[in-house]
RNA sequence: GCCGACUUAGCGUAACUGGUAGCGCAACUGACUUGUAAUCAGUAGGUUGGGGGUUCGACUCCCUCAGUCGGCACCA
């Protein structure tokens, strides 16, 4: 998929056309007033403000029409430099243009362009007329708060792509077309791996045997992972005392996004949203000594969080889900080591299952934020200073993010790109020194004195949830052999002749222990074919006479339409090694 | 939560400016006995998301609730 922010050249386009949009704008709604309209990756968009008015399906027709117009009009794009003072003066009846001007340096060039009876605010570059804005169109509309924030007035976002041929533009328009056919909702229905219900409740996925098989297989891979690295797993409570939450802070910072807390015989509790304070007081549960560190505590953990509903998305982001959570209790100089070792499972894990596509984020306090973080500069600035170290020694590339720390520390996320909508978080490590302080938690050191551990938080594939989300996306539903639900089917070409023998490489699939179904009806063989195909099932088996006469099976692999013929034992060696080495199919 | 849209059988959909719900697949029954994406015929399946209203009459118009979708905001 292009990305239009960083492809200079559509980035001019998409920002000129940004241009022509406003212009069409306003000839259709004079009252119009313009916030910002930049380029961002999937094209661009522009803030507006229409007053009363708001823009509905129809309405973009209208626009991409007008646009149209303007586009033939061919008006050359003509730059002018202004004073801040003419600035103002310029744009005085526009209380947001007058904001961003307000907010300019003194002696910052300002620069405002005009395409006939348009002017804009505008640093530029822009093309030079408006006939070059050709081949276009307007993908989205939707309401978005201005500069933001949600206490502001919601303006009308109206977002478009523009590309230099027509063909380039209906290609990027059959392209996402192909998204939504990999939207892992779609894939969840198709092929039986979630449902939900109103009546359990919105948020509240249902994973069908088909889906909890793939959890399964899951959760075993990275727990064995972990086991290795000399993880211990627990199993601690899905909801906890409220005073637990109030002594991590996650009751001051996070109560909004909690399920209300329930009152039972005096007591309160409340649903948990997520385990570092469970996993605080196994460490708390006996008397640690330096030489027992690091400890490391892991646990597949169910969380419940009160998102609000319009985050709600498949089983991308839910009511409730589970973690694949873990806390490394360590001293001060094990965290590098440590840390490192997070880092190197996540991109062993990432290598393993093909996810090639991801970036790292170092995310880091505002400063300015007195109230969510921790005010403790020292502690800070100590956690992000070996944080940043750490990334730079281990040399992956990453982009600095202010103000997306977690509340007790600076935390390293590892971002990924759904097949529809912004990307999220897969992968996540964090640094604390503030939760143990606060749980009190210690450890003897060589010389006997009491030291306060260390907490790296961490989760490799994130929540179970979302990571199913995302792998059925990248896989086009095409599960590689290790998850798929049913490997193998076999399939007779006629049963009066051929069953015989599909029972025999039946059986012999079935105790060499795969998951493999025989389809004994009456129907035609592209009939039963068709099936399979469409069920995504990894390998199809077509016996008939050939293969009954030669000892051979004859199989299909998904995705492809090739035949290929085997001995039934170098098909197993086949979808042995298939398993072994987690191969995919959608590549 | 906010702005907008959507909700018809298990799934995918049709029904003009209001005239009383069709089709395909899947399911079930039977026939056909089959070589790489759909054999033929028949049967059954819907208070058109729930509730209320307007109307002689509502899938269609209005209100309301719920859910879903696209963004925004949020995301320990």
């Amino acid at each position: 998929m292009v990305n239009f922010k960083e492809n200079e050249e559509l980035n001019i386009l998409n920002h000129s056309c940004a241009h022509l949009m406003a212009q069409a704008v306003k000839h259709l709604y004079p009252n119009a007033k313009f916030w910002v309209g930049p380029v961002v990756e999937e094209g661009f968009y522009y803030d507006i403000d229409l007053g009363d008015d708001v823009i509905k399906e129809e309405d973009l027709e209208r626009i991409e029409r007008e646009m149209k117009k303007c586009s033939k009009s061919a008006k050359n794009i003509i730059r002018k430099e202004i004073t801040k003072d003419e600035a103002l003066e310029m744009f005085k009846d526009d209380s947001y243009k007058l904001d961003l001007i307000s907010r300019m340096e003194d002696e910052n060039v300002i620069s405002c362009y005009t395409q006939g009876d348009f002017t804009d605010l505008c640093r530029g570059p822009h093309m030079e007329n408006t006939k070059e804005i050709k081949y276009f169109k307007l993908i989205k509309f939707s309401g978005a708060y201005w500069k933001g924030d949600a206490n502001n007035k919601v303006l009308q976002r109206i977002y478009g792509v523009c590309f230099k041929t027509e063909e380039d533009l209906n290609a990027h328009l059959q392209e996402l077309e192909e998204m939504k056919l990999r939207d892992h909702r779609k894939i969840g229905k198709d092929l039986d791996i979630f449902m939900t219900s109103d009546l359990v409740g919105k948020g509240l996925p249902i994973y069908l045997p088909n889906g909890y098989f793939i959890w399964e297989q899951l959760e075993n891979y990275i727990k064995d992972k972990e086991k290795k690295l000399g993880y211990l797993h627990v199993l601690t409570p899905p909801l906890g005392n409220v005073e637990l939450y109030k002594t991590s802070g996650h009751w001051d910072h996070y109560q909004e996004s909690m399920f209300p807390k329930m009152e039972v015989e005096g007591e309160e509790f409340v649903l948990r949203p997520m385990n570092c304070p469970h996993h605080m007081m196994v460490y708390a549960n006996a008397i640690h000594s330096y030489r027992d560190l690091p400890i490391r505590i892991g646990e597949i953990a169910r969380d419940c969080r009160f998102e609000t509903s319009g985050s709600l998305k498949g089983i991308e982001r839910v009511r409730t889900f589970c973690q694949n959570d873990a806390h490394l209790f360590v001293t001060s100089e094990q965290i590098e080591d440590e840390f490192s070792k997070v880092v190197n499972l996540i991109l062993e894990t990432y290598k393993e299952l093909g996810i090639t596509e991801f970036r790292f984020e170092l995310s880091l306090r505002d400063k300015e934020d007195k109230v969510k973080y921790y005010p403790d500069d020292e502690m800070w600035d100590s956690a992000e200073t070996k944080l940043r170290k750490i990334l730079d020694d281990y040399g992956y590339p990453y982009v600095e993010k202010i103000g997306e720390a977690a509340f007790y520390g600076p935390k390293l996320d590892v971002q990924v790109k759904p097949a529809i909508g912004p990307e999220y978080t897969l992968s996540t490590c964090q640094l604390d020194f503030c939760l143990p302080m606060r749980f009190n938690l210690s450890y003897v050191d060589a010389s006997g004195e009491k030291k306060t551990p260390i907490v790296i938080h961490r989760a490799i594939l994130g929540a179970i949830d979302r990571t199913i989300a995302y792998y059925l996306e990248e896989t086009k539903g095409y599960l590689p052999a290790w998850l798929a639900p049913k490997q193998v089917k076999v399939i007779p070409v006629n049963n009066e002749y051929h069953l015989d023998y599909a029972k025999e490489v039946f059986d012999k699939l079935a105790s060499s222990g795969f998951r493999v179904e025989i389809d004994e009806r009456n129907e035609k063989l592209g009939y039963k074919l068709r099936e399979s195909v469409v069920k995504k099932v990894p390998y199809m088996l077509i016996l008939g006479g050939k293969e009954k006469d030669d000892n051979t099976i004859s199989y299909r692999r998904a995705g492809s339409e090739e035949t290929t013929t085997l001995k039934i034992e170098e098909f197993i060696d086949l979808l042995n090694n298939d398993i072994k080495n987690k191969v995919r199919y959608d590549k």
